[in-house]
DNA sequence: ACGGGCACTTCCCTTTAGGTAACTGACGCA
DNA sequence: TGCGTCAGTTACCTAAAGGGAAGTGCCCGT
């Protein structure tokens, strides 16, 4: 954890950012332009109340997001992704491409590894 | 979570499988080549022997990463990434690309946060 | 007077990820 | 005889992430 290879730490900082359940998500949806918070858990359907809270908060913190307050009643606030957002924004579409051009693949794979195990494990029940 | 939009849900399947918390480092540690169980373990000192399995096993079932078993005593068992896991690789490296220049930025929105949320609790404390 | 919408917060509970430590089995070496 | 090496497995435990439900404050429409 001391000496270890600097170069490596950076994957954890980007994963500790944009690794949770919800971040990409919210980033997503956020590329069509600012929306308000309840237009994002519409569009979020899963997403509960707190958990869209917790990951906007954070987006914020990390200047990935821009928080826009009206002091209008009903309360009514923006977000929208920052200019680092939107860079972030368009480096993931580089994992989306990639998830998109190799599901099949990873399925595939998935079926593979298995149906190996199945045969291992009737060759240890016979055994 | 039925009718939710498939685009996004590929997020969800690419995270899934490289946002825990060894699978990147595993795989920038097989880009220089094939590796066995203990030289990972070695480069990877933090992680322990079960996590180092998991992760190993969870990349073998993707298809990311090639286990090659000698029947040998004491047992030799190597890993290296396949060619899907190459460009799995490649793909990533932009998102570190990405992280090693936002760092600052992030860094430095951090601590605006921060101040921005100590003179509002400064307002409600004298308040 | 009552219900509803918005943008939250709070509390509490469950699930999951991850860590720790001990055990395995085959052999080679001293 | 017993220790060390390798590549694991197993059982158990903790911390953190996430989910559910309810409450808040303000105003507007009916």
């Amino acid at each position: 954890m001391v000496e270890y290879d600097e170069r490596h730490c950076m994957i954890r900082d980007v994963l500790d950012r944009v690794g949770d359940k919800w971040t990409l998500h919210v980033i997503f949806h956020l590329a069509d332009g600012r929306k308000r918070f309840m237009e994002l858990q519409r569009q979020i359907p899963a997403i509960s109340q707190r958990m869209l809270t917790v990951t906007l908060r954070g987006l914020e913190e990390d200047g990935l997001v821009e928080r826009t307050i009206y002091p209008v009643v009903p309360p009514r606030v923006d977000y929208e992704l920052t200019p680092m957002g939107q860079t972030l924004l368009d480096t993931v579409r580089g994992l989306m491409a990639w998830t998109i051009e190799h599901l099949d693949d990873i399925e595939s794979a998935r079926a593979a590894y298995a149906a190996r195990e199945n045969s291992l494990k009737r060759l240890a029940g016979v055994d």
